[in-house]
DNA sequence: GCACTCCTTTGAACCAGCTCAATTTAGTAC
DNA sequence: GTACTAAATTGAGCTGGTTCAAAGGAGTGC
């Protein structure tokens, strides 16, 4: 750590340790689950929930394993990915903090869907299933908050269907780093900023491409002024142009 | 109606009569949401829905549309499309009875996302987005059914996704047609009828491809035995061996 | 500072599926 | 039966993206 740093992402140790038991409650407070809860509802909700702490790149679950954990992402990104035999895999989801994760499903026989990875150094909260299942038999204000979170990721997996099917890969890579911009840009010196390790093949198993034809159109993007791009980061210094790409002819 | 039908898909006006308010409460009944519920319960829930009766082809609400309402399937089928300008489209989501659709979210100030049809004669029950809301947080057990529901078609929306980039053409609508058929099929000297009428146009928007290509493989399945097929219908003769086209090198 | 790793880039051939265009046919109405 | 219409089929050329292969760099550990 004492060398030159060349990427610009930030350390992943710097905010590591603020994961303590302390502010949990108020990370908890923060999910959009629990809003509109009191604090002394809140509490013991909190001691449902036990936190683990995940390296960059190492999985915390795996696709077909028996599902009986509900996560929460407290510090860090995840992703979620599907893979078939062969390897060929796709990203079906990148999560920030405050989003969910596992399975909430009736029963234990379940098993998860798609292999959970950490993207980055993270923090982890989980409840058992049937646990997290009484609590939203509990408080109806739950339930409809995670419907709605469940509707939304409903309707932008139905948006990526429409886009693999009608849009060019130039198009869907510019719209998913708008998207990123959104949920992960911080502002910097060189841009926005995408505060993950973000490499041509991540992009290209979220835009359902290939790593070779994701990294042309970067270079593209980067050649023509709207990105600018290293190792396994991104930054946008031109958003505008972005959406140009995406609305264009 | 007195000449003879060579589709051998069933007239649509035969069960037509049948949704009248006498069994709508049964129908109530049958839709997941409202599993659990007493009948003193359901009788309140059941004056909240209006019903109204649709045409085949007929559209129920466009993409874009100030979204009011909620709405379930109790006789026929309803398709999902969204469409990009050019008019490419593609089919989101293919329902049957029991299944629900329009908006679910909070205020009344969303819009649809996408276009609902209906794909053959069909009998349609709604209910203002606000009531159901009220519903929801008065009984959690709709609240998570709903919410199940929900995290099922995320599910298959994700494995959409993934299909979509792994699988050729080919793979994608056998996969479909025996999705088809465990929701549609129906025993007939043809095989398993798929009931509901279902063009090649269909078909292709499902799978996010063209009417050419889908046709193109249809005339392989038929001409393989795979299926049976004419204007507008599909029945499954080989179900065994569309699954081995699914998982084949 | 040096070596090593693996991420990224670029080239070139190839192909699944698309598009455009024309023809055939199933189903319906009379 | 006959005529009509929209769905379905089939052909042929084109192309965006894949695949395979190989070279070029950024970041890291020692």
């Amino acid at each position: 750590m004492s060398q030159k740093r060349t990427t610009p992402l930030e350390a992943p140790s710097i905010r590591k340790h603020q994961c303590t038991v302390d502010i949990r409650l108020e990370k908890l407070g923060m999910v959009p689950f629990f809003w509109n809860l009191d604090r002394e509802i809140l509490q013991p909700i909190n001691n449902e929930f036990s936190a683990s702490h995940f390296h960059a790149g190492q999985p915390i679950y795996y696709e077909g394993e028996k599902a009986t954990m509900l996560r929460v992402v407290v510090y860090g990104a995840v992703k979620l990915i599907r893979q078939t035999e062969e390897g060929k895999e796709i990203m079906v989801d990148m999560l920030k903090p405050g989003e969910y994760f596992g399975n909430l499903n009736e029963l234990g026989d379940d098993t998860y869907s798609e292999t959970a990875t950490a993207q980055s150094d993270a923090c982890i909260m989980s409840i058992g299933n049937r646990e997290f299942r009484s609590l939203l038999n509990m408080y109806p204000s739950i339930a409809v908050a995670v419907l709605d979170v469940t509707t939304k990721k409903l309707n932008s997996a139905r948006q990526q269907i429409h886009h693999l099917t009608t849009l060019s890969v130039k198009k869907r890579i510019a719209h998913i780093l708008k998207e990123l911009c959104g949920k992960f840009g911080e502002e910097s010196k060189v841009g926005m900023l995408l505060q993950l390790p973000l490499s041509r093949k991540d992009l290209a198993d979220l835009a359902g491409t290939s790593t070779e034809t994701a990294s042309r159109v970067m270079s593209r993007f980067q050649q023509d002024g709207l990105i600018t791009s290293g190792r396994q980061w991104v930054a946008i210094t031109d958003i505008n142009a972005l959406s140009e790409v995406v609305s264009s002819n």
